[in-house]
DNA sequence: CCAAAACCTGACTGATTTGTCAAGTTTCGC
DNA sequence: GCGAAACTTGACAAATCAGTCAGGTTTTGG
């Protein structure tokens, strides 16, 4: 139960979009520079988060990536889920790597309660949109602490 | 963002451990069998979890393994964090592996934020205990669902 | 006392994930 | 046009993780 090292970058990579003025595409170069990452690794996530709807990118000699919607309407749950993502509803107990044929506990199993856990971390993450990110830290962070769970958007 | 193999498969044996009567050590071989893994995987993560203290061996002849507390008192935070689990507050930052020598935004990290979300899930985590997976599904799931932020713990 | 049954441990292999490289294609300024 | 600057893409190398293996040590029943 980590954030994997793209998921962290990729992040980086929206939230240095986001900071954009609307309409100007951030070239990958520059993005690169900024994060301290290598241009092609840059290229590599930005790439992920296009074909998942999340940039758009611009060709040619004065192009770059733009983010494809607002920072209020992309949540930290959709990103997560671009850029490598949570187990979907459907894999469970069929990625089983046991020497059974399936599931040991198919009827009334113990682990499935763990996945709704999941689930519902999910959930809270598709609340959360990526413009809560660029707020100062303390703010961001009481908000989180201090609201409950229906209240989780933090804008 | 994903939990793990290793963590699905160790809370497994733990599930089997917590369903023992008190005091009777279940051997690897029949917690593998139970949950169709091999006896060499479910030793190594017995010897994690034992390492971490959650679990007890016995050793000889008439030996197993045993919780080293009640499944009430062990939470499913404890348990992902010694089957390889979250990153901690202190490496934040230093695992940097970019190629800058540290991470470009130790002021007003846009990363931190982040962070902060993982901290808050790993804290619901930690007020979750392994008997509250022991319980009917439809209950647990009832009961995660309703409850707010502040009672997460299921009993 | 000794053999069987259990745990203990570190090395090893295969699979997956990370991150790089290289050779494209597209666009635009001049 | 044409070359520079940008995105596109697939193959690849390195690092990490999952799971196995082999050879221990400990305990106990007979």
């Amino acid at each position: 139960m980590r954030i994997t090292a793209q998921e962290e970058y990729g992040l980086r990579c929206l939230l240095q979009l986001a900071q954009q003025p609307e309409g100007e595409p951030l070239t990958v170069r520059e993005i690169a520079r900024r994060e301290g990452l290598s241009a092609a690794y840059v290229e590599k996530l930005l790439h992920l988060l296009s074909r998942a709807g999340l940039t758009r990118s611009v060709r040619g000699q004065s192009g770059g990536y733009c983010l494809s919607r607002s920072p209020q309407q992309i949540s930290l749950g959709e990103i997560i889920r671009a850029l490598g993502g949570f187990v979907s509803d459907a894999e469970i107990c069929t990625q089983f790597t046991g020497n059974l044929d399936c599931c040991v506990h198919v009827n009334n199993c113990g682990i499935r309660p763990l996945w709704r856990v999941a689930f519902y971390i999910q959930s809270m993450l598709d609340r959360i949109p990526l413009s809560a990110l660029l707020h100062d830290e303390q703010k961001v962070e009481r908000n989180l602490m201090e609201t409950g769970r229906s209240s989780l958007i933090i804008v």
